[in-house]
DNA sequence: ATCATAAGCTAAAACCATTTACTAAAAATA
DNA sequence: TATTTTTAGTAAATGGTTTTAGCTTATGAT
C-alpha cells in the first residue's frame, strides 16, 4: 500500500510537535531555534516528506490549481495556449490541469465537475460545446471563478479575446486585393462566437469595397480539424472559387491534402488562407498565409486574469482584446485568368 | 468567496443526517426509503452539489487520479498518447493530470512533486530528462506506483514498450533495399533508451546485410523536435548521403523545411524516413515514409497497467511489447546515380 | 404478550495539515 | 529582586467526507 510519510511521523522523529513542523516548513514563523529548523528540514529531505495536499487543501479551502478545458489538445493552437497557461500558473504557484473535451459536451461537463469537486480554484474553458446550462448550473451555483475563451456572448465575466472582426477584414481585404472574385469560406456549423465574428468582418470588408457578398462568398460547413478541411475539398472544387479562407490553420492543412489528392495545386489553382498562426503553417508546402493570433500570450493572459479573479473576487470585470496580424507567406497568389 | 455547497447543507435541507446523504449518493446502501432517496437526489440536482474531493480523497486515502508527464504536449505523438490515457482512465473513473516537462528535469521534478503531494495514485512518465535520483528519491520513497515510458533501463517496474530494435531493422532494411549506400541518422544527444535501441537495430541490420556500418552510417546530433530537424539540414547536406533516418516524425518534418530552404528536394535529391507514425505525416509534402507505433494504444495500455498496479500493488511485473510496422509513403525513393 | 428481525436512520471517529490561542522558561529591564 | 518581554514551543479546533457500529421503531412469528 502506498503509505505516505505524514507530518506526524516527521514531528515524532524530530522530537517536536506537529505545529512546529508545519510552521517551519511553511516559513510561517521565525520563532524556532536554528537547531530545530535544521533538524526538521533535514528530516524532510531524508524521509522525502511531501505534504498531503488533500488535507492541506481541505483546511485551506483552496487547491492552488486551475482547470483548463480545451476542445482538442492535438491542435497546436491549444498546445501553445496551454504552454502559456503553464508558464504563468507556475509563477503564481498554481497547478493547471488540462483536459481535452473532444467537442463532447458531456465529456466536458464531466471534467468540469471533477475539477470543481477536487477543489479547483477556477476554470479556463476554451470550448465550443460548453452549454449555458453548465455555466449557470455548475459554475455559477458553486461560485467558481471562470474565464471563457471564444464564447463571448455566453460570458458576462472576464474575457480574453482577439480582434476577430479585424482579422476577418484583413483576410477579405488581402484576398480581394490579390484579385479574387469568388471566395469560399470553410467554417464549422457549430462555430464559436469568435469565428462568427471573423465571418462578419470578412463580409463587412466585401461590402466596404463596394461588392455584393452574395456574388463573392460561398460558405462551406465542415468540422474544425484537419479531417474537416480534407473533407471540404470536394465542395471547394465544385464551388469553382479561386480562393478559400478556412477559419483555422488545421483545416487549411487538411484542405491542402484534399486538394492535392484531387490534382489541384495550391496556390496555382486555388489560393488558401488560414487563421491562427500555428508554427506548423511554416512547415507545410506551400507555407501558409494566415492571420497570426498571439496564442501563447493568450494563454498567459488567461491564466493571469483568472488568478487575479481568484485572489480578488471583487475587482472589476477584466476584458482584454489582443491584436492580430496578417502573415503573408506562399499559399495565396493572384488568380489565373 | 467560493462558497461551495457541502454535504452538511444538503443533509440539513433534506432533513436527514450527513451519513444518510453520503450513503445514498454513493449507492452504498439500499436501506433507505425511496422517499428519502428521491429527496436527496432532487436536492443534489437543485443545489448542484459536488462532493469535495479533497475531503473524500483524504479519508479514502486515494485521489482516483494519475499523473502524466510527457516531454512535449505539442508533439502529436504525445497528444495521441494522452488521448489513449484519457479514454481508459475515464473508464476506471480515474482523472489523468497531464503536464509537459519541456525537457527540463527541474520542471519535471516540480510536477512530479506537485502530483504526489496532491495525492495522485500513480504516475506515467514519458520523458527523457527524468533522473534516477527522482525515481529513487521521490517515487520509490513515497511508494508511488509509476510506469516509465521509453526509459527501460531505468525501470525495474512495469513497462510498456514497442519493438524498437525491430523498428531499426525495418528502417535499415528498407533503405538498403532501395539501394541507399550512404545514410545519415539524425538523433538527439540525450536519446532515450528506446531511441538508442532503434539505432542498435539499424546497425545490426546493416551488419546482417554484410556491410560495414562505418561506411554506411553518419550520425548527426540534434534536438528531438521540428526545430531540431530543421537545424540538422546543413549537416545532412554536408554528409553527402542519399537518405536520412530521423528518429521521430517531427524531426523529419523540420528537416523537410530545412532541406527545401537550401534547395534540396525530397525524395528526389535525398530520401527521408521518420519514426512514430503521427498522422501529420500524411499531411506534409511528400507524405512521410515512417515506422508506425500504435500510439494511442500505448496510452491506453499505459493507463491500464498503471491502474492495475494501483489497485493490486502486489501483482507480478507487467511488461507489454507492442509491434511496429513500416508505412511506405512518398518520402523515400531510389537514390540518383 | 414476547422476542427476533428488519427497516430506516444516525453519532462519532478518522483522515492530515493549518492556525489560533496559549504556556513555560529564559532573558532583559526596572 | 520583581516585573516585563522575548523565545521556543504546544494543545486543540477546524475543514468535508466516509465508515463503523449502533440505535430506534415497526413488523412478523410464536
Amino acid at each position: 500500500m502506498t503509505h505516505k510519510v505524514t507530518i506526524k511521523e516527521l514531528a515524532a522523529k524530530a522530537g517536536v510537535s506537529v505545529t512546529t513542523v508545519s510552521q517551519i516548513l511553511n516559513g510561517k514563523s521565525n520563532r524556532f531555534s536554528s537547531d530545530t529548523i535544521a533538524r526538521v528540514h533535514k528530516l524532510q529531505d531524508k524521509l522525502n516528506y511531501i505534504p498531503n495536499f488533500n488535507a492541506r487543501n481541505l483546511i485551506l479551502n483552496e487547491a492552488k490549481s486551475i482547470g483548463v478545458v480545451v476542445p482538442n489538445i492535438g491542435n497546436p493552437f491549444f498546445s501553445s495556449f496551454i504552454d502559456g497557461i503553464q508558464k504563468v500558473s507556475r509563477d503564481f504557484e498554481y497547478l493547471p490541469f488540462n483536459f481535452s473535451g473532444d467537442n463532447d459536451s458531456q465529456l466536458e461537463e464531466y471534467y468540469v465537475e471533477q475539477l470543481i469537486g477536487r477543489g479547483t480554484n477556477g476554470l479556463i474553458i476554451a470550448s465550443s460545446s460548453i452549454t449555458k446550462e453548465t455555466i449557470d448550473g455548475i459554475l455559477k451555483k458553486n461560485r467558481i471563478p471562470y474565464l471563457l475563451m471564444d464564447q463571448n456572448p455566453l460570458s458576462d465575466g472576464d474575457q480574453i479575446r482577439t480582434s476577430d472582426e479585424t482579422g476577418g477584414h484583413l483576410v477579405a481585404n488581402y484576398l480581394l486585393s490579390m484579385g479574387h472574385k469568388r471566395i469560399a469560406i470553410v467554417v464549422p456549423s457549430n462555430a464559436t462566437s469568435n469565428i462568427r465574428l471573423r465571418l462578419t468582418g470578412f463580409r463587412e470588408e466585401v461590402i466596404n469595397q463596394g461588392m455584393d457578398p452574395e456574388q463573392i462568398i460561398t460558405v462551406i460547413n465542415s468540422p474544425l480539424s484537419k479531417t474537416g478541411g480534407f473533407a471540404a475539398a470536394g465542395a471547394v472544387i465544385n464551388s469553382e472559387v479561386t480562393a478559400v479562407f478556412t477559419v483555422n490553420d488545421e483545416m487549411a492543412i487538411g484542405l491542402y491534402r484534399g486538394l492535392k489528392n484531387k490534382g489541384i495545386q495550391v496556390p496555382t489553382d486555388i489560393s488558401v488562407m488560414g487563421y491562427d498562426g500555428i508554427d506548423l503553417g511554416t512547415y507545410v508546402e506551400p507555407e501558409l498565409t494566415t492571420i497570426q493570433q498571439p496564442i501563447s500570450r493568450m494563454g498567459e493572459l488567461a491564466a493571469q486574469l483568472l488568478i487575479n479573479r481568484i485572489q480578488k473576487p471583487n475587482i472589476d470585470r477584466q476584458v482584454i482584446e489582443l491584436p492580430v496580424r496578417l502573415i503573408e507567406r506562399k499559399s495565396v497568389t493572384v488568380p489565373k485568368k
